[in-house]
DNA sequence: TTGTAGACTTGGAATAATGTTA
DNA sequence: TAACATTATTCCAAGTCTACAA
């Protein structure tokens, strides 16, 4: 219908080209803000997409030193394990106890399987060589192949990746039923390792609308049910065996139903801003009520403001890890130290430990203290007569709608403008990027989003560090360059005659054998190529003694790097000026700078997630902002799926405020 | 009033895709 | 051009919070 797109929008014109319909705007449209119970009025979907059945591979496992032969049910679940091995899972003795209770089972579903008793007689390491060696022969694939899958993987985007909803083409997100696995708990989850079954057609509901051709379950299979409830969003659901959690196909982050209750969050936060003095002038107040109900709320209403803590709803004891937010803290959780001082160490969600030393306001102190006065142990609760619901329903009486975590995304987004008011004016778009990276990090370091720092980590720094000596040596050489041109610039730019920090004498020997190394590696190559060239022409070979000859001069080179560097007396040639080779050292400064920028980030990000934050805590309109007013490309903070996501934050003025 | 099912957001890790370098 | 590093995407677990039943 419209194979030119209208262009207007400013920001995101590239590759938006395949979609055939008109982007529909709902953030213009008359109810922005989407009702509060009808989701949608028309609702077309493929329905889901299963797993493909267990092909066996026949590979066996070792029982006691001796190969056993498992039937394909039990050999699934051993690949499953094996497929584990090189996972510190597997090293978590609640995870083999329950995936070896889980694995006996299904050997007990047939006589066939070969009796398996000792979970340490079981050696599933061939299982795991048969994976990496599939593993090899993917990777090892031809391009055609390779094109085959894609486009296979193409295809079942294609019919399962959309659905229609009120008639706009929509993305669908985890289209895919969950496939057969071993439950990966994270921290002391009780259960991690136990067997999560293969789902049936038969366990899925399909929510569709009512005038939708109801898609057909997989040959031989039957739904579990197919209802057409347009309150709720999601479009097909199961429940999983191991949690008995309930899962959902949902829309994909892009999508208007998506967008529009991002939307509402962010004015939902921007709501609490006109009344979070109230409010905590009355948790202040509170903190010295009579009813030590009334105190407790007023304290943990202080550290979700303050803290950016979760709320902290209970959970089931034994069947869950043990975490906990705000109003579940106990008071092994918390030290309280002289000089109003708090110590929180707890495991929060994902069984992340937040650890943080916090000097509280006078009242919150002598209030943690009076409630320690009455706790009989440890490990009881610190707001005993507090919970999730109450302190909800109390937050929802200052405003519709107004929980716990509205103001971890109030404290973030607000916290984030005001950091960025750090960003370097007349900077360089980089350094503005580092401004805006660094308010970002702020607001991760507030909401605890920690990630476990890479394996390669300390590899990753070296290199850029010798990617900064590589290029102070490259300076070096240039200002003693400028000298060589005009010796009198000694006296008059004194700093062209200083050396550069950490460029050390035996840094430089090796850096000049190193580039040595490189250049005959080039060389030796070049003179392959160019006798095949001959070879092909009909000539005859190059002589081994011209190669010879070349390897020589990169090694005289090398001696003449090191005398230049030794003596500061450059060979120049003719065409350098000194105002040339100014401009080469500015260019080379330039690049040392951003060199140490990325250096400079990459160590603050060390053990810090940006991410979380960035995708559901700060205000996107706050981003796009901020990229207007500093002319800063949006593409910078702004990978293509955000862009998306966000398409309703693009369009705010450069001077819009959260 | 409490407990729980249900629906939706948030979260880190695994994996895939892409970019860079030896 | 393979090997490696970086970035984007996918995966699915784990929270929050509401509605509803007993």
């Amino acid at each position: 219908m419209s194979e030119k797109k209208k262009g207007k929008q400013k920001v995101v014109k590239e590759e938006s080209d395949e979609e055939d319909d008109e982007e529909y705007r709902w953030w213009e449209a008359e109810n922005a803000k989407g009702d509060g119970t009808v989701k949608w009025n028309t609702l077309e979907h493929n329905g889901v997409y299963f797993p493909p059945e267990y092909v066996p591979h026949n590979v066996k496992m070792k029982y006691d030193g001796k190969e056993v032969h498992l039937e394909p049910e039990a050999e699934e679940v051993a690949t499953f394990y094996a497929a584990a091995l090189n996972t510190e899972h597997v090293e978590n003795p609640t995870f083999n106890e329950n995936f070896f209770r889980d694995f006996k089972a299904t050997l007990d579903n047939s006589d066939k399987n070969p009796p398996i008793e000792d979970f340490k007689k079981c050696d599933f390491t061939p299982i795991l060589d048969h994976l990496e060696r599939e593993k090899e022969k993917r990777k090892a694939m031809s391009k055609e192949e390779k094109q085959k899958l894609k486009e296979e993987k193409l295809q079942l985007e294609e019919k399962y990746g959309y659905c229609y909803l009120d008639g706009r083409k929509q993305k669908v997100g985890n289209f895919r039923i969950e496939p057969p696995s071993l439950f990966r708990g994270r921290g002391k989850h009780p259960k991690t390792g136990s067997l999560k079954l293969r789902v049936q057609p038969e366990q899925v509901t399909i929510n569709i609308g009512k005038a939708a051709k109801v898609p057909e379950p997989p040959a031989g299979h039957s739904w579990n049910k197919v209802i057409h409830d347009n309150t709720v969003t999601w479009l097909a659901t199961w429940k999983e065996n191991v949690n008995e959690n309930i899962k959902y196909v949902f829309l994909a982050a892009n999508s208007t139903l998506k967008g529009q209750s991002d939307f509402k969050k962010f004015e939902k936060a921007r709501e609490l801003k006109d009344i979070v003095a109230k409010i905590r002038h009355d948790y202040n107040k509170d903190m010295t009520n009579k009813v030590t109900a009334i105190r407790q709320r007023a304290t943990a209403m202080y550290f979700i403001d303050r803290l950016a803590l979760r709320a902290g709803n209970e959970k089931k004891e034994g069947e869950e890890a043990d975490t906990v937010g705000c109003c579940s803290l106990r008071f092994e959780h918390i030290r309280l130290e002289a000089g109003n001082t708090v110590h929180f160490d707890f495991l929060g969600k994902d069984s992340i430990r937040y650890q943080n030393t916090v000097t509280v306001d006078g009242q919150v102190f002598k209030n943690l203290k009076l409630f320690q006065r009455h706790k009989e142990s440890d490990k009881d609760q610190l707001f005993d007569r507090v919970n999730t619901q109450e302190l909800n329903k109390h937050l929802s009486s200052y405003m519709d709608g107004l929980t716990a975590k509205v103001f971890r995304t109030y404290n973030a987004s607000h916290t984030f403008q005001e950091q960025l008011k750090n960003t370097p004016v007349s900077g360089s778009v980089n350094e503005k990027i580092l401004a805006y990276n660094r308010a970002n990090r702020e607001v991760a370091i507030l909401c605890n989003h920690q990630r476990t720092v890479s394996k390669t980590f300390d590899n990753q720094m070296n290199r850029i560090e010798d990617k900064i000596r590589a290029l102070k040596y490259q300076k070096m050489r240039l200002k003693k360059t400028m000298l060589t041109l005009d010796p009198k610039l000694k006296k008059k730019r004194p700093e062209l005659d200083e050396p550069e920090s950490d460029l050390g004498e035996e840094w430089c020997e090796e850096y000049e054998k190193h580039l040595e190394e490189k250049e005959k590696d080039r060389l030796r190559k070049k003179f392959e190529k160019d006798n095949e060239k001959r070879k092909s022409e009909g000539k005859g070979p190059l002589s081994e003694s011209e190669l010879n000859e070349q390897l020589e001069e990169a090694e005289e080179k090398t001696k003449q790097l090191s005398k230049e560097r030794k003596t500061g007396k450059m060979e120049v040639k003719k065409s350098q000026t000194v105002e040339k080779v100014e401009a080469q050292i500015e260019k080379v400064n330039e690049r040392i700078k951003v060199v140490n920028l990325t250096k400079v980030e990459k160590e603050e990000n060390k053990t810090t997630a940006l991410g979380t934050s960035k995708i559901n805590y700060i205000d996107p309109r706050i981003s796009a902002a901020w990229c207007y007013k500093h002319d800063v490309p949006i593409d910078k903070i702004f990978n293509k799926s955000l862009r998306d996501k966000f398409k309703w934050a693009m369009e705010v003025d450069k001077n819009w405020k959260f």
